[in-house]
DNA sequence: ATGGTCATACTTACCGGGTAAGCGTGCGGC
DNA sequence: GCCGCACGCTTACCCGGTAAGTATGACCAT
């Protein structure tokens, strides 16, 4: 759907064609989700299909004035007053929060405090553990872009969304710590002959046994 | 992807099929995310068309003990040892981070800022206002949801649930305060005549003069 | 002048997530 | 006995998204 609607709000600046658009959000976005050029010109298709858009007819470009982008040579498309009106309308309603798109983590930590194999648990600390070390490099290299892009200045847009992507992996990790003391006062409270599974292990290294003596310690 | 990893986690307890399976996994995530039984049942025919889970025999049911939950009457599958390796693998290695999703609201949040038509700029000001309501409003609801959830005891892994959705939602207010706050930042450091498109309003109210004051200010 | 490379422009067949509507069976309550 | 609901499942479709492929034009080196 945002594709869509960012794709509606380009056009509402000018008439543009799909390789256009695509290059356009792309760089106002800063590459954070590439467009696939396949799915740049199936939107646009389908928004055509829906009335919102139209084809630019050809004599049209030379009578649009000199602002008009002469270097574009492939079908360009402008907006309906349908596409207008839907364009307007997105920046009116915010994005809402009935239905939250489903999370991977959030569903697999869910399963991890509910699943019981062979009369085993999951070792929910240790997936707790592997995940906020891939949160914080994943937060790492975001403030890393952010640090580049600020010395860059390639504009305000991109370290909005360097930001957004900044507060979500903080706030993931503030999630991760709190699902490891839940776990714990969760253990505290209903102490259970319930070992976590032995994982395999790659190596057989100290966390091995820091770990069984960190379970031990727990009870 | 969730929903194909969570079947196989379910699976590594106790054979299922795909009615089993949906309540289960709704069961155990709070509802959160309706699973459409459609999905459930191409979700498990995919992981079947895939080598991990395969039908079980009617008679391994007799066999299996008493533990073999004899209410469920329909087909059902159980995992194949590469479906074991998959679902044990699953908790082994994070969610990766290195290509986030496409998150509507930070794309419009960069267009917005970007954005001129007609020679005027998008108000950033009142999406981000129109958003931070609803978001608050979201907030509220997860939080009403959370202190239900701990008084009916319904279960450890919805309140995760319930946390994640909080944690992110105070997240996103304070990203939407500091793409406020940047947004005025820049708006002083580069002072240009362009003013906010005029939004039609639903009522000539106080907000517009508001608006136009508090505009008017920040010159 | 020619050839190679890259940007521009676009198509196509497909995959996976997801849905609504529909159908059948069995069981419990009235 | 009938109705409603739980259980069980199918089907046709939509939408987001992708990789691979094709064609053309411009530019640069030879």
């Amino acid at each position: 759907m945002s594709i869509r609607q960012g794709f509606l709000a380009l056009l509402s600046e000018e008439p543009m064609g799909g390789y256009q658009l695509r290059q356009e959000f792309e760089a106002r976005t800063g590459g954070t989700w590439p467009l696939n050029i396949g799915q740049a010109y199936t939107t646009l298709q389908r928004l055509e299909r829906d009335g919102l858009v139209e084809p630019v007819p050809d004599d049209a470009g030379a009578g649009a004035g000199a602002d008009t982008p002469a270097e574009s040579r492939g079908e360009r498309y402008r907006l309906t007053a349908a596409g207008r009106a839907e364009a307007t309308s997105w920046w009116q309603r915010p994005v809402e929060r009935n239905a939250p798109a489903r999370d991977e983590l959030a569903i697999k930590l869910a399963l991890a405090v509910t699943i019981h194999v062979d009369g085993h648990g999951v070792d929910v600390g240790a997936v707790v553990q592997r995940q906020r070390t891939e949160t914080l490099r994943a937060l790492r290299d975001y403030t890393r872009l952010k640090k580049d892009a600020a010395a860059d200045g390639p504009g305000l847009a991109w370290t909005l969304v360097l930001d957004s992507l900044i507060f979500a992996a903080e706030a993931e990790v503030r999630w991760l710590d709190h699902v490891e003391a839940s776990v714990l006062r969760a253990a505290h409270a209903h102490p259970v002959v319930d070992p976590p599974v032995v994982e395999p292990a790659k190596t057989t290294t100290t966390p091995k046994t820091t770990k069984n003596t960190h379970t031990k310690a727990g009870r």
